[in-house]
DNA sequence: TCTGGGGTCCTAGGACCC
DNA sequence: TCTGGGGTCCTAGGACCC
């Protein structure tokens, strides 16, 4: 058994500078949503000391003595460069996971020459997307997730590595490896185990002891047993969230209504395209977890019956918001999780609901395609409220590239321009 | 006062991922 | 002052059952 992990170098920036060349090497950084932290660096920011996820107040020195690009994130841009980049792996590739936005697992077995087809595979969707990636083979996942580390990190050419010697593993950090996040790094770390190699070696048993099965599955990956096959895609997922910080401080229920409303009704839109019904739904809210006066809370309802109807889960998630709502405190996020996911064709009806349902359906179906063909919130929900002035931050947001035909961008002489 | 052993189900919270 | 959003999986502990 053989496995490559695809995964894009810097995407977010990687994405930005498809389409604006001069942000090529130059530092540049993308911003997490609100404009909170750094999520996305390029190599050269990277090597100014920019670390993953810094809050931008606290890298403020750096950005403005090395004049780094500052870009605030463009998920639509990025999610449509994506799409390209797994259609091009699904074309070539007989059996793909895409893991992440930005990485893809590939089932290797039928294909001659691994290393070869990895190397041809990078190129094509370098060519293709502008967009470059690295490729890392092993015999697991585990093994493919550190092979691409070493790709990235050693500047490999072709920048396609194959991990087939386990001497490598006494080259990386333990918590370099897939699976061992900070709070492990430590703990192993005060055991004495500071490689993979040295993580692989521990027992069976010690392992179940102090740490848990999870842990054991990635040690076991580690020394060449695969434990996680690739995820039939098929499967539904388990909840749909959606959630966002506000860009200022909200105190009054009017404005987290508009926002909660907001926000149901966009994780209505996402479980309709997925073709399927909510059975309950949690509301959360909370104050900012930073600061003295912390009210964090939330609440769940079970809905009387299955369903995908906005206004019906618009009108729960303001009435959990009510009850959740304290006057005196400084809001700073609210959200909505669709949990109990079933698909829409096997719903069980409520017995007296039938045509109230079909009628449902036809509604959001045709708000939908209304959406869809005329850009979204062409028809919107009015409790979502109009001038949103909660909104989250977004201050250097490039165009919308790849969704809006006023955003395409126009090549002029030499140069790159946007046309209007 | 004494008050087992085994099971299920649910929830909250922790840890991890990108 | 400012510190993302969207997920998954596992475990511990409580409630409840016989």
């Amino acid at each position: 058994m053989m496995f490559a992990l695809v995964d894009c170098n810097n995407f977010f920036v990687s994405c930005e500078r498809v389409f604006n060349p001069k942000l090529r090497n130059v530092p540049v950084i993308v911003l997490s949503n609100n404009d909170g932290c750094a999520i996305a660096r390029s190599n050269e920011a990277k090597q100014l000391g920019v670390a993953m996820g810094s809050p931008l107040f606290k890298i403020k020195h750096l950005v403005d003595k090395h004049k780094i690009v500052v870009l605030s994130s463009n998920f639509p841009v990025y999610g449509n460069l994506s799409a390209r980049i797994m259609h091009i792996i699904r074309s070539y590739a007989p059996q793909v996971e895409v893991y992440s936005v930005d990485e893809a697992f590939i089932n290797l077995r039928g294909i001659p020459d691994k290393e070869f087809f990895c190397r041809q595979l990078v190129k094509i969707i370098d060519s293709y997307t502008g967009v470059p990636v690295s490729i890392g083979i092993g015999k697991t996942r585990t093994l493919a997730k550190a092979a691409n580390h070493i790709a990235k990190k050693r500047s490999i050419a072709g920048r396609v590595f194959c991990l087939d010697s386990m001497q490598e593993l006494q080259k990386i950090d333990v918590g370099d490896i897939w699976g061992i996040g900070r709070r492990l790094e430590k703990h192993l770390q005060s055991l004495g185990v500071y490689t993979a190699a040295e993580l692989a070696g521990l027992s069976d048993a010690m392992i179940k002891k102090v740490f848990n099965v999870v842990v054991l599955r990635t040690v076991r990956e580690l020394r060449g047993i695969s434990c996680i096959e690739l995820q039939d895609q098929t499967v539904n997922k388990g909840q749909i969230m959606v959630s966002r910080s506000f860009g200022m401080r909200i105190k009054d229920l009017s404005a987290m209504q508009e926002a909660v409303s907001t926000y149901a009704s966009t994780a209505c839109i996402k479980l309709r395209k997925q073709g399927l019904v909510a059975g309950g739904m949690y509301v959360f809210l909370n104050t900012g977890l930073h600061g003295d006066d912390v009210y964090k809370n939330s609440l769940y309802i079970e809905f009387e019956s299955v369903t995908s109807d906005t206004r019906i889960i618009i009108g729960h998630a303001k009435q959990l918001l009510q009850k959740l709502f304290r006057v005196g405190y400084a809001y700073k996020k609210v959200g909505v999780i669709l949990t109990e996911l079933s698909p829409g064709d096997t719903m069980q009806f409520d017995i007296f609901g039938h045509d109230n349902h079909l009628h449902s359906e036809k509604l959001m179906r045709t708000v939908d395609d209304i959406n869809n063909l005329l850009g979204r919130d062409t028809i919107q929900f009015a409790a979502a409220g109009f001038t949103k002035e909660w909104r989250m931050r977004s201050n250097n947001r490039t165009p919308n590239y790849t969704g809006e035909w006023k955003h395409i961008p126009a090549v002029t002489l030499g140069d790159l321009t946007v046309a209007r």
